[in-house]
DNA sequence: ATAATAATTTAGGCAAGACTAAATTATTTT
DNA sequence: AAAATAATTTAGTCTTGCCTAAATTATTAT
């Protein structure tokens, strides 16, 4: 049985690792827990006595395969309750996180199983994100941004990289919405913002944004 | 902001001041909570601070009116997510004690709320209490149990006294469940044990059963 | 009313999880 | 390659919440 700071440390590490192959360093874990490295270094050395990770010092650390399922174990749950959020509770897409944050520490296997059942075993969570199966498995797609389309083509919306609360407000206000098809227009030359194109209006966003949408090509 | 050790000690406080008029103990609480009674001590002193409580040195504790809104604030919390288990998520009544002890726990008073709508603004729990409002306020009605009623008068069975889950197995059983009617027959000599008359069959229970059984008349 | 017993509090410790400041190791710059 | 800088770890402290054992206060029995 982990203890919340060892979960979130856990999950802190997914996260980050998905972003870098070699070990996640303890600065970036402390800057994304709002904590200190020093208080990191001994988290690390705990959830390797628990073999959850590989740790050399100075080096960072890495998930083992039972850090890594059980790092997924939480997200599942935290992907579940955002959808139960949303669907059954009319929650906005952006309000969603931090409810989750505290729910996805509930304890009880059968609890989260049977959420999945009531939501009807939906596979991605209100930002697009993949929902793990029960036993922590989950299939890891090479993510495509709007900003790798070139002129002309179109994608679909499928996900967001950044789910911060500014960012999907921003979303919803140009009603771009999950699932909806864009077309990249043009390219302005001088801050490359992007001229797009949905279902009827047509819209600038700058790369910022457009980067921070993950698309699949149609 | 509350630890979750001081909302224990607040839940345990309320639920032990039902009983007893005067101040709750410091052993009793204890007892409640598992833990020593060294350490009741100094959370009241805790509470005290906070003016949640009244703390008078070897005289136990009583809630303060903020006391006892925030009791029953988690109290709300925890009898709606039972709600929410048996309704909706098919949990027997047995089952949902545990895992409401930790759902209890989760700020977010948007979150309650709605979770109340969503569950059609349910007055009482699978157990038969009371849900208190947003606001903290309950009625509390005096209780009449099963073995408080006099032969041949029949009552409705409308909550349990100990919601054990061995309890509760048993009346699921007797197929003795919430909202029927029980019609007491006959009452032994040498056990008080009651025979009983249900909607359609008869049985037998203990003094120890009957007096756990929240009953009105009819 | 006093003695015995029970309940409660105090004192002193311990583990978890966080922190700061100092020391150490890695990395980058020149 | 050495010096400067950055990252990380270690050492030592603090708070919370728990514990045991000893001291104190209440209650009960004689």
């Amino acid at each position: 049985m982990l203890s919340l700071s060892e979960e979130n440390h856990l999950k802190s590490i997914f996260h980050l690792s998905l972003n870098s192959d070699s070990g996640v360093s303890t600065n970036s874990i402390a800057n994304n827990l709002n904590t200190k490295a020093s208080s990191v270094t001994e988290m690390l050395k705990k959830l390797s006595e628990k073999s959850l990770i590989v740790y050399i010092k100075y080096h960072g650390a890495q998930l083992t395969e039972l850090g890594r399922k059980t790092a997924l174990k939480i997200i599942r749950k935290h992907r579940l309750w955002e959808v139960f959020l949303v669907e059954k509770l009319d929650f906005k897409w952006d309000e969603v996180h931090e409810i989750a944050e505290q729910l996805e520490h509930i304890q009880s296997e059968k609890l989260t199983n049977k959420l999945d059942k009531f939501l009807n075993f939906p596979t991605h969570d209100p930002h697009g994100d993949p929902i793990p199966n029960p036993a922590g498995f989950i299939k890891i797609t090479p993510k495509l941004k709007l900003s790798d389309l070139a002129i002309g083509e179109t994608g679909k919306f499928v996900g967001v990289k950044d789910s911060s609360s500014a960012f999907l407000k921003y979303l919803d206000k140009r009603k771009i919405s999950l699932g909806c098809n864009i077309k990249v227009l043009h390219q302005e030359e001088f801050d490359q913002s992007l001229h797009i194109g949905l279902d009827d209006t047509n819209l600038t966003i700058s790369v910022k944004s457009a980067s921070n949408l993950y698309i699949t090509k149609i």
